[in-house]
RNA sequence: GGCAGGGUAGCUCAGCGGCAGAGCAAGCGGCUCAUAAUCGCUAGGUCACAGGUUCGAAUCCUGUCCCUGCUACCA
């Protein structure tokens, strides 16, 4: 048991059938700034993401490249742990669906559903590609050879029955809709809980659970008659099939928190707190997942979130397969660790999607990045080096200093919008604040109030400390609260400006942010500055690519 | 088809009965601490289209045209 308030956010896990693209990577960037957001706060913080790797398709793509399933996703799961480093992705645990606790809870949870009289064997029937396994109705294409599936065009289609066996998810239906009504921020952003709500109120179906045949995926643990399919050498029985790969992937969230080998853990950790999902897999973490919970006598999560988009030009989703893929090595490359995780939470709004394009994120680099805030840090660091040799004056007093003023409503903003999710409006109340802090500069004009020292003029010495004191402060704050979204520049700021970094590499271990952001924290100690050193080096206007 | 959301400056969007706004991009000027930076000013709009309600409509109502999402087992 932990005696501080305990955060519990995961991300969808990513299908590990190729490369990451910045558009799955962008749900990550903004969980991992979420997890940061708590850590620092001092809340006992477990973040956990990973990947989702059984299924017919998986299975499929190993066998085009004539590969053994687990060798493929392998070297999937690589990328996807090499791109998030690259990245400052800071999880708690990277969980893959081949994990052997993984394996062990999805089982239990099946046997639980069971013992609760949720599971009975029942007929699943639909489209059947046999490179590809069973196709939904809205994929598939009517032509006059018959139905054919797109990406097997030439191989007609078979309409098949299997035995399967089925989770009685209309036996939730109540209190699905009691849970909606009672806990109305379940689901965010409310459009998508409208969405949700629609889709009980149209009544809901049973779904299969399972596959027949010992493909890729978790052996189904239960046989047709109800008893074990475990032999006694342990291995599975062929005949029981294999878990559908819905219900071994939302698994993973408890499996994440102990399920359901350390009971403890479950205890400190469910529910999660956050969800955080694209809109595509909303009705999977909002409807199927919190009946296969309370089947199993486990907790609902307390929030989905379902974030936007990154959407190319003219509106289109970004899939590899469209040639509008944006790779995240590029993105990291260009901008930086801090630059890539800054223009992706700052262009996308995290509740809707957004177009965005490459000239837009230089365009947004240049200007906030270098030119706004990296500059403001170069400017105040320079003139406190050139005239007071580097010595950090004090901030001036809360009421009396305009950024002292303007920095309690910049600060009131900042966690409003964290705790509401909306990251981006969480940056554009900094940068508002950054833009506070140049204009001061331009308003007082420490180079002129240095003549005036120079020249022995009364109060100027102390309204140079005053002037310089507060923009130093800015910075300090600013690299504070935006340390989320900028976990590798805000400790180089804060050693420009004599600071120690007090926080480890994830977050963990600091003093409570929210005590650090307070204006003046620091007020009365020394520090020396150090030399003044490009954060952001300016790029220069490229043409479209990548 | 049904339900929901949207169409406002070159771009991204805010405003949702009371003088059409912000940021970026563009042009001009100031300043020199700074990363060709920054600060100020300017320009830029049939608020998708047509009708209606109102003293007054981007905002409310009706119709039309576009765009997007949801409408169950690819994940």
């Amino acid at each position: 048991m932990i005696d501080r308030p305990r955060f519990y956010l995961t991300t969808a896990i990513a299908y590990a059938n190729s490369m990451p693209g910045v558009h799955t990577l962008y749900e990550v960037i903004g969980a991992d700034a979420v997890a940061r957001w708590h850590r620092m706060q001092g809340h006992e913080t477990r973040f956990l993401t990973g990947t989702d790797e059984h299924s017919v398709n998986i299975a499929m793509r190993a066998a085009e490249e004539g590969r053994a399933p687990r060798d493929f996703v392998d070297e999937k799961v690589a990328l996807f742990k090499a791109a998030e480093a690259s990245l400052a992705i800071s999880p708690d645990r990277f969980i893959r669906t081949t994990d052997p606790d993984h394996i062990a809870s999805a089982q239990e949870m099946v046997r639980r559903a069971y013992a609760n009289g949720d599971i009975y064997l029942g007929a699943y029937e639909g489209w059947y590609c046999p490179s590809e396994g069973f196709r939904n109705a809205t994929d598939v294409q009517e032509t006059p050879r018959g139905t054919i599936c797109p990406n097997h065009p030439e191989v007609p289609l078979q309409w098949l029955t299997e035995k399967n066996w089925f989770f009685r998810l209309s036996a939730y239906q109540e209190r699905l809709e009691r849970w909606f009504e009672d806990h109305p921020d379940f689901v965010e952003p409310t459009y998508r809980k409208n969405e949700m709500l629609g889709f009980i109120r149209q009544g809901l179906e049973d779904f299969s659970i399972s596959r027949a045949g010992s493909g890729w995926g978790i052996p189904f643990p239960i046989l047709e008659d109800g008893a074990s399919a475990q032999r006694p050498d342990g291995t599975w029985h062929p005949d029981a099939g294999t878990i559908y790969v819905w219900y071994d992937a939302l698994i993973n969230y408890v499996t994440g928190a102990g399920f359901p080998g350390d009971p403890e853990s479950v205890a400190t950790w469910w529910p999660a707190d956050l969800h955080i999902i694209g809109k595509d897999i909303l009705r999977f973490h909002s409807i199927f997942w919190p009946a296969m919970l309370w089947s199993a006598g486990l907790e609902a999560p307390r929030k989905v979130w379902a974030h936007g988009w990154l959407l190319a030009a003219g509106g289109e989703r970004m899939s590899k397969s469209r040639g509008n893929f944006l790779d995240p090595g590029d993105f990291v490359r260009a901008f930086g660790t801090d630059g890539a995780r800054y223009i992706a939470l700052r262009e996308v709004p995290f509740d809707r999607d957004a177009e965005v394009s490459w000239d837009g994120f230089v365009r947004r680099y240049n200007a906030d990045l270098a030119n706004d805030f990296g500059n403001l840090v170069n400017r105040t660091v320079s003139m406190a080096n050139r005239y007071l040799a580097g010595e950090r004056p004090d901030p001036r007093a809360e009421g009396t200093s305009v950024l002292g003023t303007s920095w309690s409503t910049t600060l009131a903003a900042v966690q409003g919008r964290f705790d509401r999710m909306l990251l981006h409006e969480v940056l554009a109340e900094l940068w508002a604040f950054v833009g506070d802090a140049n204009k001061v500069v331009e308003a007082e004009q420490p180079w002129v109030i240095v003549k005036a020292v120079k020249a022995g003029e009364e109060g100027a010495e102390a309204r140079l400390r005053g002037v310089l004191g507060d923009l130093i402060e800015a910075c300090r704050l600013v690299a504070l609260a935006a340390a989320p979204v900028l976990p590798t520049v805000a400790p180089r700021i804060l050693a420009q400006l004599g600071y120690a970094w007090a926080y480890g590499a994830d977050g963990n271990g600091g003093p409570a942010l929210l005590d650090e952001l307070r204006w003046g924290a620091h007020a009365g100690e020394p520090g020396q500055l150090t030399a003044p050193e490009p954060l952001f080096p300016r790029l220069e206007v490229e043409t479209a690519d990548a």
